[in-house]
DNA sequence: TAGGATCCAGCTTTGGATCCTT
DNA sequence: AAGGATCCAAAGCTGGATCCTA
């Protein structure tokens, strides 16, 4: 029996519109990566199950992002932010997603309504990814956070910034936050971004970025207007 | 400095009220499971941090349960059975918290209204004592169930005995039930208990119990009215 | 055995470290 | 360095096993 042909990705113009972006990310449903790759004459994705943001990347050119450097999003017309998500085979997500870096130099005039980790997740497109040898896309979803979801979101990142803001940005570990956390991201742990510390002084620090929490993604995925609930 | 001294605990008669009940057990707060045995003239409860059981023991006799053999509560003129809950030090529960014993033969009938599970957790006095070297006593909780609470009890309860009542006892495990489940409940793993199996044949089984989830536990005990929720 | 619970190995979760491409 | 994420050792959780006394 010959595997079932989805029809093409290969497309490449940047989305005219967000029920476009949507069809075109529906229409990914049950590709593998590997196929994915052929078919847009890439070479295979390497021999292990992962490969760290190549999952990410090739998605994004498949749907036309118009990617590109610049602090912008992947869809700047639409608005839409895309966030592929791995999945394990009992439907939650494998890890954390993360949403940006931050300006830890910033962090005392930061403000949730102008941030930019709400630029990036007021209008989410999340392709879920198998977690497994297959790597099969699933139906992607276009998430927008209810207001219980957005304010539960800013309280996260008030907590956060609260403390950068006066200096303790060492004082912050990945537990702060209850959906979204604040965690180490760079390629090994050298102090390479620039903070303030509590007396005013600068200092050097690991550059952090934000996530959000496999249990929120994993609510959103199954109902996207609930929230995870504490005990 | 001295210790201060709280109010003897040396009572053996049953309380008459429940409001002299929960005076009593709050007069606890703050004795050691030590000296609280030496109170009443009992030896030292050994070297381990734990006893299996001598803790709830002992706070029975303290507070003047009735005790005895029997299936009854351990204040039956008041309606109150008695918990011990180990908490850690973040405040939370330590363990499960074990309700009762069940008669797997008579799953078919069993009923949630007239459960013995349902009568022990209509009202229960809840005794903290923090999991430590010190094994302190906390501040009692006299909690009744909401109905919002106990109809998620119900649903776990009809959950588990509905697999019980066709034969499927096997297909029990710990897994079933968001905030009461069955677990096995013996000195040994050994198949003592009678069953009755999916073609009414007689089998042994392992004898099982019911059991609180600690995320159930602790949720009360930080608000009375509360129910954890899923994601 | 019934009634009071805790013990603990194995699985799950996750916080911090790391990897790749442009 | 920025942007896309995954890796993985160690902590946390908990389901099944076990312990004690009367």
């Amino acid at each position: 029996m010959d595997e079932p042909k989805p029809p093409s990705p290969r497309r490449l113009k940047a989305p005219s519109s967000i029920d476009d972006l949507l069809a075109r990310a529906h229409a990914l449903e049950g590709w593998t990566l590997d196929r994915l790759a052929s078919a847009h004459g890439h070479a295979k994705l390497g021999s292990g199950l992962h490969f760290k943001g190549k999952a990410g990347e090739l998605v994004e050119r498949v749907l036309g992002a118009s990617g590109g450097p610049g602090a912008t999003l992947d869809f700047p017309e639409l608005g839409v932010e895309l966030k592929t998500i791995p999945i394990k085979p009992d439907g939650r997500p494998a890890e954390s997603t993360f949403v940006c870096a931050i300006r830890l130099e910033d962090a005392e005039r930061a403000e949730w309504q102008t941030s930019w980790v709400r630029q990036k997740l007021m209008r989410v497109l999340f392709v879920p990814i198998s977690d497994d040898s297959t790597r099969m896309l699933g139906r992607a979803l276009l998430w927008e956070p209810t207001s219980l979801q957005e304010e539960a979101l800013q309280a996260d990142f008030d907590d956060i910034m609260g403390l950068a803001g006066i200096g303790r940005i060492e004082d912050i570990s990945a537990h702060i936050g209850k959906y979204l956390q604040l965690r180490p991201k760079a390629r090994d742990g050298s102090p390479r971004a620039l903070a303030f510390g509590a007396d005013g002084e600068r200092l050097r620090t690991v550059p952090r970025g934000f996530y959000l929490r496999a249990r929120f993604t994993g609510a959103i995925l199954r109902n996207p207007e609930s929230l995870p609930d504490e005990a």
